[in-house]
DNA sequence: CCTTCGTTTCGTAATTTTACGAAATACGAA
DNA sequence: TTCGTATTTCGTAAAATTACGAAACGAAGG
């Protein structure tokens, strides 16, 4: 029983995943930030970026359900740093995509 | 006139671009059969793909429309072939993005 | 306890995506 | 020209995405 047959792979499922993460530019900006130089705040990113702060709530909330962000409550803030180990795997799997 | 000052840079919505591409597991299917063996003909597609044909006819207008994959007329089928160049663009991209 | 601060969730609306079958198109062959 | 093959476009519907402001929430400080 339950023998569904997937057709698609893991890895075509798993790089789909983090490819639908990064198909809106703010969460490619987010994710540069945090590759560069560190975590950061939902209202530090807030004051930059063109967009209210509940959508930017929005698209953290993506990035975490990704897998690629991660926060931490540091209150009254949260920081927001990216999960090393997913995005080590986003990144072979998108350098085996391509090779 | 007209300077509305993007807020994005060209890299984070070309990134985002290719990325939207790739997050559907059929388009990822798609690209990695194109990318292992060669081109391929909408119908073979058809055959293995659990979709419509007029759905899939759908995904190759949006990998077409991104760039990563063009079409050659080949009468009566249609040659699905990567864009190299884009390819490479992409990969250049994502590798710079994850480093 | 009440307020303030930083952030998220709710409610809503417009747009886009995904999917299907039917119909249309393009072209070579009979 | 008519037929058959390969593929796309059309029409449609359901679901997901993107966006906003208002309201709610949790913790710290007065």
């Amino acid at each position: 029983m339950e023998e569904v047959k997937e057709f698609y792979s893991v890895e075509e499922k798993k790089l789909a995943r983090y490819a639908k993460a990064l198909s809106h530019p703010v969460r490619v900006y987010i994710c540069d930030i945090l590759s560069k130089q560190a975590c950061c705040y939902s209202g530090d990113l807030a004051e930059e970026v063109p967009i209210a702060r509940s959508t930017l709530s929005q698209h953290l909330k993506e990035l975490k359900n990704s897998g690629l962000v991660q926060g931490e409550i540091n209150p009254p803030k949260i920081k927001y740093c990216l999960n090393k180990e997913n995005w080590a795997e986003a990144q072979q799997l998108f350098k085996e995509f391509f090779k």
